[in-house]
DNA sequence: CGGACTGGTCAACAACTCATTAAGGAGTGT
DNA sequence: ACACTCCTTAATGAGTTGTTGACCAGTCCG
């Protein structure tokens, strides 16, 4: 999967903008600063770079062009100037995309992706496998035993992140964090019913299931059967 | 390694292309008036043509469709107006894809690695298909069990870019983004609207539809039919 | 064995997303 | 200048989904 070096000394778009890439599979590293993020460029050989044009220790464009002068890694620059010529002076210095701050996850990835497939390195993985439960994520399509699952798309992103981390017991707070993007707020009860409702399209009660099973007291989990 | 013709005639913009396509590693053509362009084309068969609209002695539409008239060879304009319906009309006249002025290094790397993948080296962009569902970049046509569609410019873009990425999901954002090339402002109803009109003329509406599917909350995706 | 808690399912409502039609405006070609 | 095409925006109606609360079933532990 495609590596991402994020720029940013902003602690909170930085977390975010790591953690919604590092969601869709992306091997994220994190720098605070100009310095700290040209060693994590040279040394890793990222697929891709998001760099902030605001940071305290070095004007981003300087910062721009020294990578530039050592790599042909696509860059994102993230800016909060809009206006037309900035830019341009920008994409002129050696960016290939920008972001405009404030952005939404949906630009973010979006642009990410466009980037790296224009490059030819989308990242697009294979579909998951667990048991005779497939689901492909490009195209949002899961299968059990070869038939299509029609799913909501709650239901559908819930059952990837489970997919994802076949074997492993997830807690109803981590699922509403991760799946829900609330880390705080939220009712379990929404989880456990959408579990419901996924149980019933794979065919499954909670007392008889294949796939789905219930650690009672702290989580679900889901398993490739016997 | 590819070869690729440049016509342009401002001396700066013609080296640094020239320069950055070079060091790539593709075989370069210069030149500087639209006749001595055309005789490149001709006699050197090239797999890619840069042209600038731009040209003193010739207008840009007229180059490109006489290079047209001769050849299939994959055209990328570059032009100095940023106005949709020039880009559309250049798009029309034959034109694979764009350069706005000024570009940077990296747009221009992109945009050529994007089409001479496209046409898969060989200099001839093979029509896509879907299903019966065909398209031609080139020519702008497509049909629709052998017969002809007659889609609006926009149309053809979107169904294009669909195309290219047949059978994953695409968010109307990276719609907005790729086809529209807006990637901030923008409204998603645009899109709405001209996938509705573009479902019409394949002889579908949302609720039975053989290629264009909705994937509610996510975005649309082009299938070949079961 | 029983109380307290956790989990499962159902039904209903609110919020959101989407499809389609119609109208308006900008630009083009005649 | 006129008719034309095309794109965008707005409005409306239909459809889907997510959440909540109620109620029941299952599980744990003293």
């Amino acid at each position: 999967m495609a590596s991402v070096v994020i720029i940013e000394d902003e602690q909170r778009i930085r977390e975010l903008v790591a953690r919604v890439l590092a969601d869709q599979g992306y091997d994220v590293t994190s720098s605070t600063t100009a310095m700290e993020g040209l060693q994590s460029v040279v040394g890793g050989s990222p697929d891709l770079v998001i760099l902030d044009m605001g940071l305290p220790d070095l004007d981003g464009t300087e910062l721009l062009k020294m990578i530039r002068a050592v790599s042909s890694v696509p860059i994102i620059v993230a800016t909060a100037r809009s206006d037309d010529r900035e830019v341009v002076r920008t994409l002129d210095a050696g960016a290939d995309d920008y972001l405009i701050k404030p952005f939404s996850v949906d630009q973010l990835q979006a642009r990410v992706r466009a980037v790296l497939r224009r490059v030819g390195n989308d990242g697009r993985a294979g579909p998951l496998v667990v048991g005779d439960l497939v689901i492909d994520a490009t195209a949002r399509e899961a299968w059990l035993d070869g038939d299509a699952l029609e799913l909501s798309p709650k239901e559908f992103d819930l059952l990837r992140f489970l997919a994802e981390r076949a074997g492993q017991v997830v807690s109803k707070r981590e699922l509403l964090a991760e799946v829900w993007r609330q880390p705080y707020g939220g009712s379990e009860k929404t989880v456990d019913v959408h579990l419901s409702w996924l149980r019933r399209k794979l065919g499954e009660t909670a007392a008889d299931s294949r796939y789905l099973q219930t650690v009672f007291g702290v989580g679900v989990k889901l398993v490739e059967p016997a």
